[in-house]
DNA sequence: CTTTGAGTAGAT
DNA sequence: ATCTACTCAAAG
């Protein structure tokens, strides 16, 4: 620990929590930010140990550094940028899939398309995996995905075997075009026929909108699905001089209409559309609401549950004993262990994980036992060896202090809410839908003293 | 240059 | 839990 520090992220978040609400409570006027959980991840993509081949599809993601759902749409702006208060520009390129990820312009590191078939789709990847695309810059024609026999261990395989249908994310992209959504648009070094692609790496391009998709017969003779790509952003795009973003323009003439089946073309008003009067893109209809976290995953694969909370919605007590969260269960933390790596779970659940592992391994070669050897055990959240701080887990008695307090504060809280409530009745605003909110287990006076009397037996 | 095989995350 | 995916680096 000493040659390798390591910082206590969730401490981070909670003290600087602390901090905003105090300053809050003084009078400065602020914006509630969301906090996101995110920061068990390293700052790069990195390679487990189950990973033994090197390459970056094999690794598990770094930190994911904007604060938007992953099934957010449109450019994200600079209030989804913690990092840099910029948002992702256009023009900005990345090395690989991972770091693009990272940036959230788009998130799955392979596939091509971002999308959920009864949502829409996000953004898409010009890569050029697929022989029928055809990029003209300002609008281009993109295929579908599928329509390839992938079994066993043909991730390269470019033959098409069968037709591409409108389902899963060629469904999503269809949505998309229905309804007018932008969809954000990176193209890849790999797409090496196009002459708007980077040189190297990926680079974020803008926002296009699907003005019509179709099937046609594709170069290999199975059927694809066909999108006609055409760009709306507010910026320029980053091959063009102009000084500024994209105005409505007349769609291409595109011959193989004429040949085209199952043509989809947008019935109601565009969700994101030019503003005549403000001169600029923008959404002419609400968009979709989220129904995803703000994106944060564990290297275990769990999902971390993001809670994304209005000010008004909870106590800052309550926000920060939120932030106390095992990230094992996503419950508050009873009995909290601080890893070496400064990981933060439940005793029961960080035992729970190494349940019927061994620290040493029986090694044996042809009958004679050999000296045993010891096994690695890797904490839940990240590749460091815990194995030599489970022999002895200590409970982190300041952590469990803290949210000792904090529980009991809410407690009397409560209290004095309860004799007031009456008289606020109306006042009710409902709107958002972020999260069953409040009223949960952790608060009930049951459980406190439960964990009142968890501490007298750790006396 | 092409081929190979790996782990991962998302959708379903 | 299972399947899919416009990756990636190393090897042939």
């Amino acid at each position: 620990m000493a040659s390798q520090p390591r910082i206590n992220s969730t401490l981070v978040t909670v003290i600087r929590m602390a901090k905003l609400s105090k300053s809050f409570a003084s009078g400065g006027s602020q914006k509630v930010y969301h906090f996101v959980h995110n920061q068990n991840r390293p700052d790069k993509a990195y390679t487990t140990d189950r990973a033994q081949k090197k390459g970056k599809a094999n690794a598990a993601s770094g930190k994911i550094f904007v604060t938007i759902p992953s099934d957010h749409f449109g450019p994200i702006p600079s209030e989804n940028d913690p990092e840099r208060n910029q948002g992702v520009l256009v023009g900005e390129c990345w090395e690989d899939r991972l770091e693009c990820r990272q940036w959230g312009a788009h998130f799955p590191h392979v596939a091509g398309i971002a999308g959920q078939s009864s949502i829409g789709a996000q953004s898409v990847v010009l890569s050029g995996g697929y022989q029928d695309d055809e990029d003209h810059g300002e609008w281009f024609l993109y295929t579908g995905s599928g329509g390839r026999d992938l079994s066993g261990n043909k991730r390269t395989s470019k033959d098409q075997s069968f037709d591409q249908k409108f389902e899963k994310s060629n469904k999503a992209l269809q949505v998309s075009c229905a309804k007018g959504y932008p969809v954000r648009v990176v193209r890849s070094h790999k797409e090496k026929r196009s002459s708007y692609a980077p040189e190297k790496g990926l680079r974020y391009d803008g926002v296009y909108r699907i003005e019509k998709c179709w099937r046609k017969v594709g170069i290999q003779g199975f059927k694809v699905c066909r999108y006609l790509f055409v760009r709306c952003d507010n910026d320029p795009a980053p091959w063009a001089s102009d000084e500024h973003g994209d105005r409505p323009r007349p769609l291409p003439a595109i011959s193989e209409l004429k040949k085209a089946t199952d043509i989809t073309e947008r019935k109601e008003g565009p969700s994101w559309d030019f503003d005549v009067k403000d001169s600029r893109w923008k959404w002419a209809k609400d968009p979709p609401t989220s129904k995803k976290p703000v994106e944060a995953q564990d290297s275990t694969g769990k999902r971390t549950r993001i809670k994304i909370r209005q000010s008004h919605n909870m106590s800052v007590q309550e926000k920060l004993l939120k932030e106390f969260s095992c990230l094992i269960c996503r419950e508050v933390m009873s009995l909290p262990i601080t890893t070496p790596c400064a990981h933060n779970f439940c005793k029961s659940c960080l035992e729970g994980a190494f349940v019927g592992k061994t620290f040493l391994r029986e090694r044996k070669t042809g009958g004679r036992a050999l000296r045993s050897q010891k096994n690695v055990l890797t904490c839940p959240c990240c590749p460091t060896d815990i194995s030599d701080f489970l022999q002895n887990l200590q409970v982190n008695r300041e952590l469990l202090d803290v949210i000792e307090t904090l529980k009991s504060k809410i407690e009397e809280e409560k209290l004095c809410e309860e004799e007031e409530i009456d008289e606020e009745e109306e006042n009710d605003e409902d709107g958002d839908e972020n999260e069953g909110k409040g009223k949960d287990e952790s608060n009930s006076p049951v459980e406190t003293r439960k964990r009142a009397k968890v501490v007298d037996d750790l006396e």
